[in-house]
DNA sequence: CGGGATCCCTTAGGATACTG
DNA sequence: CAGTATCCTAAGGGATCCCG
C-alpha cells in the first residue's frame, strides 16, 4: 500500500509516500476544483495511462486521501477533509512552478482543471476587493472558463456565460499574469484576443490575477 | 534533463518535474539545513542509491535549484535563492505528513537533518515569545541536536552543548509534540529519557514545539 | 459508454562493486 | 571521499480488451 518507503521516520517522508508516486498530485489537483468521475480524471490528465489512473485511486483512497462516492448509478471521486488539507500546498507549489515555466511547448496543453487551479494561485482577494464584481468568459487553448470576481470571492466552473469580457488567450497569457506584457500590448500583439466586452477589462484581469514570474 | 514530463503547461505540473522525482525533495529538505557535502548527503539519506543521489544532484543542478560550490578542495552543494523558495512548502508538507505518521516501524530511522526540518515545523514563535530562553541537548534516536530557543528565534545545530534540558527520546517523541501525551507522563512511561537538567522543561519543550495530530 | 483490467515493452530505480 | 559502472527488478507508458 505505503508504497515504496523511504525508511525514514519523518513528516516529509511520510507525505512524499502518500502524495509522492507520478500523477498522484495533479489528481489531488483536479479534484481540488471539484468531485470528478473517473473519465474526467482521464480526460484532464490526457497522458495518464489507465492502469496508472486506477492504481493511484485505489492508491489514494487507501491512504485516506479520496474516497469513493458512488452517486446513483455511476462512481465519483472527491477529497477527504485531509485530502483537502493539500489545497495550500498545491497553490503554492503552482505559484513555485509558474516561475519556471518558459514559453509553452506544442505538445504542452492547457486543461480545464490545472488552470482554474492557476486562476485560484494568482488570485489576489485584496486588489480585487476593491474593484466591481466582473464576470470574464475565457477560453485557454481547449479550456473554456467561467470566471466570476465578487470582492473577494472567486468563482470558477467550466463552460460559458454571459460576462463583462470575453477573451481568448495563448499559453503567453503567462506574460499577462506576471506583469511582463500590459494588457493593451497583449490585446495589440494578438497574444489575447477580445471576443466581446470592453478590452479595457483585461486591464481588471491582469490586476486582479497575478503571479510573480 | 526535465525529467519524464506532463504534456501540460501547468505551474504544479512543472513543479512536480523539477523536484517530483523520487528522492528529490528529501535532497532539498536536508540542503535547507544547510549546505551538504556528497557523503553527508548520502548519511543522512541511508537508502539511497550513490547513482541515483548523483544523478538527482544534477537534475537539481540543471534545474537552477542547487548549486555545487567548491571549497578549496571538496565539493559542497547548496541551495540556490530560488530552491530555498521550497522551505515553506517542504515545512507544509512535513506538517501535513505528521498528522499520518503512525508509531515508528523498526527499520525507520530519524535523521539529524529530518528531525531539525521538524522542529522548524512544529516551532511556534509566538509561544516562545513570552518563555526565557532555553537549550536544550536532545538524542532522538541515533541523532543528536543542540537546540536553541531565543525568543522568536530557533536555532538548531548538530552535536550537543550545554544545556538547561539534556533528554533521550525514541520515535514516541511524536506524541509528546502532537500534545497526545503530557510531558511528565512521557517521562515516568521512559519515552523521553531526561540525562540532565529538571524534567520540568519538558513541559516547556513541548509549549514550544508543537503539531497537530 | 463509463470504469476499469490485461498485455507487453521501456526505463527509472535499487543493490552492489568499482575507480580516480 | 566523491562519485561511475553494471546488472537486475519493478514501476511506468501505450495499446487493447473486457465487463456491467
Amino acid at each position: 500500500m505505503a508504497a515504496r518507503d523511504y525508511g525514514q521516520y519523518c513528516g516529509v517522508t511520510r507525505a512524499l509516500e502518500l502524495i509522492g508516486e507520478r500523477w498522484a498530485l495533479l489528481i489531488v489537483r483536479d479534484l481540488l476544483v471539484g468531485p470528478r468521475r473517473y473519465g474526467e480524471l482521464a480526460a484532464g490528465l490526457p497522458r495518464i495511462p489507465s492502469n496508472i489512473l486506477a492504481a493511484r485511486l485505489k492508491e489514494l483512497q487507501g491512504a485516506g486521501l479520496i474516497r469513493r462516492a458512488p452517486r446513483s448509478r455511476i462512481v465519483i471521486y472527491e477529497l477527504t477533509p485531509y485530502g483537502r488539507e493539500l489545497e495550500p500546498i498545491v497553490l503554492a507549489l503552482g505559484a513555485w512552478g509558474f516561475k519556471a515555466l518558459g514559453d509553452p511547448r506544442d505538445e504542452q496543453v492547457i486543461t480545464a482543471d490545472s488552470m482554474t487551479m492557476a486562476l485560484r494561485t494568482a488570485f489576489r482577494p485584496d486588489v480585487a476587493a476593491s474593484l466591481p464584481s466582473t464576470a470574464y468568459a475565457a477560453r485557454f487553448g481547449t479550456a473554456e472558463l467561467f470566471i466570476r470576481v465578487d470582492a473577494t470571492a472567486l468563482h470558477v466552473r467550466r463552460g460559458d456565460g454571459a460576462a463583462d469580457l470575453a477573451f481568448a488567450a495563448g499559453p503567453g497569457i503567462r506574460r499577462l499574469i506576471s506583469g511582463e506584457l500590459p494588457a493593451q500590448q497583449a490585446i495589440t500583439t494578438g497574444v489575447v484576443e477580445v471576443l466581446s466586452g470592453s478590452g479595457r477589462l483585461l486591464d481588471r484581469f491582469a490586476d486582479t490575477f497575478h503571479l510573480a514570474a
